[in-house]
DNA sequence: CGATTCTTTGAAAACAGTCAATCTGTGTGG
DNA sequence: CCACACAGATTGACTGTTTTCAAAGAATCG
């Protein structure tokens, strides 16, 4: 019998130390701070109406964040695969109900951590805090970026930024997640494979 | 001859005492961190390719941001009319160039402030940093509910956003930049327009 | 006033959506 | 192991929306 050999802090150790210098007594320190999860495909990290307790880290699988509109259809705002971050800050910090869905679209590793530990990291480990300000920096200018490509590219061109963005996922989640990312219907993804295999 | 009676930084402080609440000394300090301009319509506050040096707050007219797409087509990213900031924060901490442009469209009076200022500011008067995390939170969240509507709304329902996000500016920007925000042509906003007229 | 730029309007074409039928793959129960 | 049912994906035909191109009509600024 084989034993699983990365943890999910091991997972995030590696994502940290990428980014920024942290001592043992910081690490560990970190560690203490989040909580490991698990999540089996389709099961719930949190539901829109309730508040937002945890943000989480995805050490391994893949979940979504998305929400649904007033005709009752799913936008999906983010993929989360391994080494991705999703949690509703608004809420979060607010402590006013969420307007997001997020749930595992694979059997998923978790590192959840709540509000109040969250600000003691940042507090407490520098190399974090300036990881954390460069990481919300990133998130606005991806998300502007996305604003840009959706009111100005083709549905074909959103794919390929679609699989610039997540190079891993076009194989892993169905066609009409992608379709729901993209804003266009499964058939019109359909179509642009395609097009783009028989190149 | 009547005096002007609002200057620039009166906007400010009856913008900050409605957020949260200020000691004179406190309003003191923060009218030290910030400096007036003026700009003429058409002048630019900041060109991508040059790095970011200041953050404005509009007190009167009205700044654009917008960036140049690889086909050289404009796309606006965001206006700032009275009490709006607009910045690109990520040039300002990081020292990098700009990906975007901001100019004015109206003859504007603004406040400026650098980064070292800002986060000064930011240290020493606790309203005014709550005020500042909260505003963050809630342009994040307004960039996801434009991702949303970018990408599932028809052009006539984006107008009508756009409508509900900038009440005054439908008559104040010409209708080539209300298009260029909503990523139609101009033609497209002539139809919604004579559309909505009808009615 | 004249020149330039913006706006309106029309017609045709491109793009993506809808609807419906078929195909494919997967898992379940017989 | 097979047959069936189900969900997701593919394909075609048709519809609707937005773009493109072109021309004519306002508005604006020197």
């Amino acid at each position: 019998m084989v034993k699983e050999s990365a943890s999910a802090f091991d997972v995030l150790r590696a994502y940290l130390r990428a980014r920024a210098s942290f001592s043992d007594q910081e690490m560990d320190f970190i560690r203490t701070m989040f909580r490991p999860a698990t999540l089996l495909a389709g099961e719930f990290l949190q539901r829109a109406g309730t508040v937002a307790k945890d943000a989480a880290f995805v050490a391994k699988g893949c979940l979504r964040s998305y929400v649904i509109d007033a005709k009752g259809k799913e936008h999906i705002v983010l993929f989360a695969p391994e080494t991705w971050w999703v949690a509703d800050n608004v809420s979060l910090t607010s402590g006013r109900p969420s307007d997001y869905f997020i749930d595992a679209i694979e059997d998923s590793d978790l590192l959840l951590i709540d509000s109040p530990s969250h600000e003691a990291v940042v507090e407490k480990v520098p190399g974090y805090a300036s990881g954390h300000r460069k990481g919300l920096q990133r998130r606005t200018a991806a998300q502007n970026e996305r604003i840009v490509s959706s009111i100005s590219a083709s549905a074909h061109d959103r794919y390929l930024r679609f699989l610039e963005t997540y190079p891993s996922l076009a194989t892993r989640v169905p066609q009409s997640m992608v379709a729901s990312y993209l804003g266009v219907t499964p058939e019109t993804v359909s179509r642009i494979r395609r097009k783009l295999a028989r190149k």
